[in-house]
DNA sequence: CGTATTGTTGATTGCAATCAATGAGAGTGG
DNA sequence: CCACTCTCATTGATTGCAATCAACAATACG
């Protein structure tokens, strides 16, 4: 069942909207010859899947940043990637997915059906590359944030997700942050207050500048940062 | 290069012996017709590859513990997996390997030359599946490994670990831990003196029983761990 | 313009790290 | 066989980093 989280914390029923949308396009563009996707949009909060549904689908992302999280049985949450354009997520070594994914702004992604990884591979070699690839380059960053989550003090995690996140959204040392505070906090695995006042510790240094907005960030010393990454 | 960290910490290369027998093991028993690996035996603290080396090879563990891990400049040390007997590691997106292995305790794994995928599933479909599900379950564990990384106190990370181990080394409550408390806490993010603290702590709550030896552990209280855990 | 959400800042607490000392085995050589 | 050493583990005292508790500011939104 598709749910998404409410801002009260409530669970609720996807609007009918989004999962007719999903619809219409699946037989609107479903081809037999080829493996194509159903596109999605996704509105800012959106849920795409939760934990414990079934994994039918696993998806790219074309625009936006989709968060994939676990939760604790209390609510902490752990958000073990957040999946920005080109990134593929969801596919599952079982028949249900074990984390959620909900859209951290508007997205748009394609959503592909399953199915047998040889039977797919044979009928596209370069996706099964690909795909294979992919889960190779989303385990190299669970390993890397492993490191961060286990070893990293605030200032490294932050100082190692603000160059990240350069790297990725932004071919210059200025760019967007798409998520806000909490989702920041659950990745890096600290507070909200922590990331706030590690963030404007390092504007005090003059080593980052933050916007009013404070969702723009402009990497000023670039190599301070990576000297707290190492 | 292929070292192993000798027990003084420098590092050293490998004893003639170890290479001579991969390679005699590689022209004896290689394959043109069905992919075949190269068996290698490794005593307790020997190194399989380090962070860098070029990943030519993937491994399966045929016995015994791996443990891959990263390091950061200063030395502080994260185990991202232990690895046991059926398991696969050591498959890369890149050209080299973004972490080091290095027998737990004596260890056999067998090598297996990396090539194209798509290459390698067209020639035998079972072992394409057969990758394609190890990554996944790989990252799996990455995903859950995270959230204890992050969000979970130090005893619900021992918990979490006991529980696994149980399942993953015993079919029974019952089994003998194969790695040091250094290695448990640098899985877990812990130091070696909380672990410790909070292995005593759970033995006096008469959850876990720990033998003199201080490796063999034994479950006695399930349950409690299992509300630790969730 | 008022309200809800998101972000910042300050005071204090608490969990796990650090510092320090001791204990328990395993292996070695006299 | 028994000191001796070395590694690994435990336990105690104290510290410190980030969490928690609390209040307020800024921004977005209907």
């Amino acid at each position: 069942m598709q749910t998404y989280s409410a801002t009260n914390g409530i669970r609720q029923t996807v609007p009918a909207a989004v999962a007719m949308r999903g619809a219409a396009a699946l037989s609107r563009q479903e081809s037999p010859k080829r493996l194509s996707g159903t596109r999605i949009v996704l509105a800012r909060g959106d849920e795409l899947f939760a934990e414990n549904d079934d994994a039918d689908f696993f998806y790219k992302v074309l625009s936006g940043t989709i968060r994939t999280y676990k939760l604790l049985s209390d609510g902490r949450r752990q958000i073990d990637a957040f999946h920005l354009a080109g990134d593929i997520f969801g596919l599952e070594p079982g028949a249900t997915h074990r984390f959620s994914a909900e859209a951290v702004e508007r997205c748009e992604v394609i959503a592909f059906r399953r199915c047998g990884f040889t039977t797919l591979a044979a009928d596209d070699p370069a996706l099964g590359d690909q795909l294979m690839s992919s889960m190779m380059v989303n385990l190299e960053r669970a390993h890397d944030h492993m490191l961060l989550l286990g070893r990293k003090t605030a200032q490294e995690k932050i100082a190692t997700f603000l160059l990240d996140m350069a790297r990725r959204v932004s071919s210059s040392d200025s760019f967007e942050l798409p998520m806000q505070r909490s989702d920041i906090a659950d990745h890096l695995g600290l507070t909200i207050e922590t990331v706030s006042r590690t963030l404007t510790q390092l504007a005090k240094d003059g080593i980052i500048k933050l916007a009013s907005a404070s969702r723009s960030v402009v990497l000023c010393d670039k190599a301070a940062l990576q000297r707290l990454n190492a």
